[in-house]
DNA sequence: CTGAAAGCGCTTACAG
DNA sequence: CTGAAAGCGCTTACAG
């Protein structure tokens, strides 16, 4: 009795339990339209054959039977943070419960807006939240929309256009970051951003054009050399840190377009004898729990709860609305935390 | 002109280049056998109508008579780490190259094992990876990987049948670590690990076991309240040891199935006055860069290389083979990498 | 209550 | 060089 070499289907299983494909699929699915489900003799013979025969039904010939994939995104740029495993796991626990399934499709490399958009343009998924920051033309998501797909777009300055958007007023919460900075006096403030953020699609990104802006409206020139794409390497933050402060004329204060950078600067300058804030102040963005554990507490920009449950649950509403849904405007505010390191 | 109201099918492109569907497929695809490809004015007209209807291919519909979905997906507990987000962002790379997609599979709670499953099962990929600690019955692996799918499994005892496994040793090098602590003379070792960790499928962890063992081996009672499940979360990490050394009879070393934890066990100790190594040793697990730029810097276990290009590579070697191929052993070992915290 | 049949969108040997 | 046709695996109105 060897293993079957290949994959059986339902037609192999509707001819070893002597009844037609159709009965299969209803057992197997338990749908039924209006009607009577099988009765148990049969069911139990159709799931006797599957179990002997190891049956698996197919998802590409249910998904293009059914016009649905069954299976929803979280699209997010690379590296992953606490916020977006916290939501890809709300979204895990709210789709299993519906018989779902969840892919995360982290973005990172040139290749990634492309690949994130074939995901949705050939239909992999039925729906998807798009974290800030995507590299996707706003009306590509409009077309898509329309066409049925079910989105939830974090995005500050998009208008919902048959999708949803979550506005966080980023730009708003990173002005108050630097303000706060400045209002304490500070005139030399270190940048630590992603890599790229100065060439993006809308380049340049919100963290980085409200640093610049603000020290503009203040009169300060920004020094080039005090903006490092080291965010994203906790590793890369901490020693961009350590020698900033060995310059002859170091910065007095930084903020990181991460929090886990914006951590590193306090190490690296608890490190190297510089108290925070006395000798140099940090301000993070994303307010990631971190922060508000370590010594001093930091200072952060970003939304103050870490729970997605309300743009999830917009995201199966719109699922299970047969009719494409108008855009709603969502609110996730950030906002400045003020603590300890600045 | 108002836009399509449903997406366009090959069949709508067909009607409007006047060709058939077998054309548009070809000039899509840009496959044709041994054929010629069709002359370019065909090609144009039909590009033309493409862009015209906004014409996407559908993936179900395609992968269906393919038979293959031209994905893969990466698997790994969550929450994400450097190595996950490396390993996630080398596949991407080198899917892309082929015209493949990527998709992560981040597990999370109990439904997490069996939505892997369903994933494989039911052919949503042509292919995975498997990082350490996915909750999967070796047993559904063979099975799957007879039947043709490409599997590349991290794991210390899984024999390979139909896929591959690279080792890493895991138990012995967290055996060294913990060795290494009592070889310098401690007999009182916390353990920070993850949640869950007793009570696994394959309970308990490799780390947790090491650990157990270690101590056993040394006549050292194994202390259930030293053994602490906050390895996943940086602030319960730091919150755990700060809690510890306020002890009457706290730990003098600290052993994390996490480096994250360990880092935060290392902040904890010093912002109490506590020394590193000399109050408290600690190290870590899975050596991830930010432990070589603290200080003092992190002792941890983990593989030196931060390249997994020989693991993509033969998954896509799988995937390129027609047939099934047997099983290898791969070797991505660990190591005990003492520096300067323990 | 059950089965025969159509058809989801695509690809591909094959006939012309 | 191009098209008609079969068929991938499934689901579902519909006829019996």
């Amino acid at each position: 009795m060897t293993e079957p070499p290949e994959r059986p289907t339902q037609r192999d299983i509707a001819r070893r339990a002597g009844v037609s494909t159709a009965t299969v699929s209803y057992v197997l699915s338990g749908r039924r339209g209006g009607a009577k489900p099988p009765p148990e003799e049969t069911r139990q013979r159709v799931l006797r054959a599957v179990a002997e025969m190891g049956y698996q039904v197919d998802h590409a010939g249910r998904s293009l039977r059914r016009r649905r994939s069954g299976l929803v995104a979280l699209m997010y740029p690379a590296p992953s943070s606490p916020w977006s495993d916290r939501l890809a796991e709300q979204m895990q626990e709210a789709s299993a419960e519906r018989g779902l399934g969840v892919v995360a499709l982290p973005m990172s490399g040139a290749a990634a807006g492309e690949a994130l958009l074939r995901v949705l343009r050939e239909r992999y998924v039925d729906g998807a939240v798009l974290l800030p920051d995507c590299p996707v033309d706003p009306e590509e998501l409009a077309v898509l929309a329309r066409q049925g797909l079910s989105l939830v777009v974090f995005d500050d300055d998009l208008a919902p256009e048959g999708f949803d958007v979550v506005r966080q007023d980023r730009a708003r919460a990173c002005r108050d970051a630097v303000e706060h900075l400045i209002a304490a006096g500070h005139r030399r403030i270190a940048y630590l951003g992603h890599p790229g953020e100065d060439s993006r699609r809308t380049a340049p990104s919100v963290k980085l054009s409200s640093y610049r802006q603000v020290l503009q409206e203040n009169g300060i020139c920004a020094a080039t050399d005090l903006v490092l794409p080291v965010a994203d390497s906790r590793s890369q933050a901490y020693a961009a840190v350590r020698d900033l402060l060995r310059r002859p004329d170091p910065p007095t204060a930084v903020v990181s377009a991460t929090d886990r950078a914006a951590i590193d600067a306090v190490w690296a300058a608890r490190d190297h004898g510089v108290p925070v804030p006395g000798g140099l102040a940090v301000s993070g963005i994303g307010n990631i729990s971190e922060g508000l554990v370590i010594t001093p507490a930091l200072t952060t920009v970003g939304a103050r709860e870490f729970d997605f449950s309300a743009q999830v649950a917009r995201l199966f509403e719109r699922l299970d609305a047969g009719a494409p849904l108008d855009g709603e405007v969502m609110s996730a505010r950030w906002e400045l935390i003020v603590r300890d390191s600045a």
